[in-house]
DNA sequence: AGCACGCCGACT
DNA sequence: GTCGGCGTGCTC
């Protein structure tokens, strides 16, 4: 008898059995309904198989095998095995993420024909090559087979003309090309300049705020081998794609590539072993690799293109660091800042003032008696946003009138302690009563809408002056900024988490790297009360190798990754004794397990009480990938067997970034 | 995760 | 007398 194996989409490590009479090795990779406890589900058949473990009296039969399009490939599906296997999650929930939520539900949407290729399909012409790019071009095209290749340029280098190279030559073989981006506002951006350069090709987009028939249309697309393009935030690592010929994953150390939630998966990680899998080349591009794609470039795992120079013929922008430890300064800005922005004032060019914290300030105090705004939900301050006259919680969203007095003393001289972007907002546009100014962050960008406005503002010299956070770091172009000034940006400094310098000079670069394109110089001021700091000093020479060298010689010596593999094993739960002693439980059931595998405590999480929940976590570390793996496999064969106590719930996360 | 079944409190 | 609280157990 037949029995088809299927994944469904539930916490529970394994398969489901199913008779199906009328079924054979062809509906592997279809989706199928089946009948589930007391209704029905959709799943994908994995297995055809002719017996099953389960008891025979007790299997079902399946409901519809859905054959109304293509099976999902074997390589889609080993892609997913591979997810389960390395995240430590049910098959079924990587298959029902990695399947657009039209599919996944069993339907289908309406399809559309192509669009008639464009007869005119003039080519555009193309810019001339520096000899680094040509270089680049060359080593991608020649490659056969598999090889991950970090493809190392500052802002301006000409990375996007690299991977347009290199995806035509991929064209010209009948291939299909696959393009990751981090999930910023600049898809549409990217999507117009793919689209010019190969007209008549049929590019498809992928990313979560698609509506859901074009989602499943272009999952069908690519996988009909119809697309040959496929542009995408992280989950486009799961388009299937009959050809594909090269991945490209653009600022690959961007973290918007690790998911946080649920499927906790790097689609970077994930884009190189589909690489491996299909054994194809990628290129990971980026002006500040991460430090775990840098070593493998280090040691020749991985080949290093470097673009070392800006494409378009202008100097990189001169860097400077303003020590503010002697200055008095005003409102948080420094002389030298203020200068500068008088200067860009004057000269009728725009200037950009960062400052990564968004409201008008982080908590409002009352000094006499110690009351501060404290969110109830989460062990966290309630930010001050006086724009709207409200305090908010920047990690649960709870929000409440600013108080007009102070709730426990009934003080009315209530104090804004420390500054935001909003704060800084209203100083400037104070201290400079004739400039423009414009604020630019997740308040004032709230829809993509709005986001579009204040990047049409900025690109029609409306603007003289721009607050911003690192919402504005990211891949636009500001032809008229020729400043940039960061403020705040110590305290990421001696953050606990040990990637926090990695991401503050990733930050700093791109940010800096906003200022001097045209044909106007740039400059960038740090404000600093650490001028010497080996961080800032490698920001002064544009020196990212020193800074990720002396990064990882820290690393090596703390045996923190690339030099090692971590998971992290997290719980929630009403109260922090419920969370660690079920993290307890959990090092003692892994204690005979852990063979080359250092446990250590449990630990309340930095943020200790999120949503009313107590978060705990225990941390894992290996030297061997491998011996992480066996351990996480058998670790979690033990917790799923393990009874729960009432309202606690847990996950692991393999390879954690945050901490 | 759902969704059942299963025993103990305040309502039509 | 029942509606309903969420504890625990199962899903091929």
């Amino acid at each position: 008898m037949n029995i088809l194996r299927v994944a469904l989409d539930l916490p529970l490590p394994r398969l489901f059995d199913y008779l199906a009479p009328d079924s054979d090795e062809s509906d592997i990779g279809r989706r199928v309904n089946v009948p589930f406890g007391t209704g029905s589900r959709t799943g994908v058949i994995i297995e055809l198989v002719a017996s099953s473990e389960y008891p025979d009296t007790k299997l079902k039969t399946v409901g519809e095998i859905l054959r109304d399009m293509p099976a999902l490939p074997k390589e889609w599906l080993a892609l997913c095995e591979f997810c389960a296997r390395y995240y430590q999650t049910p098959l079924g929930e990587v298959t029902s993420f990695a399947l657009p939520p039209m599919l996944r539900r069993g339907k289908l949407p309406r399809m559309k024909p192509l669009p008639p290729p464009s007869a005119a399909a003039v080519g555009p012409t193309l810019p001339r090559l520096l000899a680094a790019q040509q270089h680049a071009v060359e080593a991608i095209v020649g490659t056969e087979g598999f090889q991950a290749m970090l493809l190392h340029g500052v802002t301006g280098s000409g990375k996007t003309e690299v991977y347009l190279r290199a995806i035509d030559a991929v064209l010209a073989r009948g291939g299909q090309a696959l393009m990751l981006v981090p999930e910023i506002a600049l898809t549409p951006q990217l999507e117009g300049r793919v689209a010019q350069r190969f007209p008549g090709v049929h590019i498809v987009c992928a990313n979560s705020g698609m509506a859901d028939a074009a989602r499943a249309r272009g999952f069908l697309d690519a996988q009909a081998g119809r697309a040959a393009i496929v542009l995408g935030t992280r989950l486009a690592v799961f388009m299937p794609m009959p050809r594909l010929q090269l991945i490209i994953v653009d600022e690959e150390h961007d973290s918007s590539f690790k998911q946080q939630e649920g499927l906790r998966y790097s689609a970077r990680d994930v884009a190189v072993w589909r690489a491996h899998q299909l054994n194809i080349p990628i290129v990971l591009g980026s002006a500040t690799p991460s430090l775990e794609t840098f070593q493998h470039a280090a040691t020749g795992r991985y080949r290093l293109l470097d673009l070392p120079e800006r494409a378009v013929a202008e100097a990189m922008p001169v860097v400077r660091i303003v020590d503010t430890r002697r200055e008095k300064l005003q409102e948080g800005l420094s002389a030298a800042l203020i200068t500068g922005l008088q200067l860009r004032l004057a000269r009728g060019e725009q200037s950009l003032v960062f400052l990564n914290r968004r409201g008008y300030a982080p908590v409002l105090a009352c000094p006499p008696c110690g009351w501060v705004s404290r969110c109830q939900r989460c062990a966290a301050n309630l930010v001050l946003h006086l724009a709207d006259g409200r305090l908010r919680c920047h990690h649960c969203g709870f929000e409440t009138r600013v108080p007009r007095a102070c709730p426990d003393c009934g003080n009315v001289d209530l104090l804004p302690f420390g500054r935001g972007t909003q704060r800084l907002e209203a100083m400037l546009v104070e201290r400079f009563p004739e400039a423009r100014v414009l604020r630019i962050d997740r308040d004032s960008a709230s829809t993509p809408k709005k986001w579009q406005a204040l990047l049409a503002t900025i690109h029609a010299g409306g603007a003289d002056i721009l607050v911003g956070t690192q919402m504005l770091a990211k891949g636009h172009d500001f032809p008229l900024l020729t400043l940039v000034g960061a403020v705040g940006a110590d305290a990421a400094l001696f953050a606990a988490d040990f990637r926090a310098p990695e991401r503050l000079f990733a930050q700093l670069m791109q940010v800096g790297g906003r200022s001097g394109r045209a044909d106007l110089p740039g400059e960038v001021l740090i404000q600093t009360e650490y001028p010497d700091h080996p961080l800032y000093q490698a920001l002064v020479q544009h020196d990212y190798v020193r800074f990720a060298q002396s990064q990882l010689d820290e690393r090596r010596i703390a045996g923190f990754p690339p030099f090692s593999f971590q998971a992290m094993l997290r719980a929630e739960a009403r109260t922090m004794e419920q969370s660690l002693a079920f993290l307890a439980t959990a090092r003692e059931a892994a204690a005979a397990l852990a063979d080359g595998v250092t446990l250590y405590d449990p630990v309340p999480m930095r943020l200790q009480r999120l949503m009313t929940l107590e978060r705990g976590q225990l941390l894992v570390e290996s030297l061997s990938r491998p011996a992480l793996q066996a351990f996480l496999a058998a670790w979690m064969d033990k917790l799923h067997a393990q009874k729960m106590p009432g309202g606690l719930r847990w996950h692991l996360d393999v390879d954690p970034l945050e901490f």
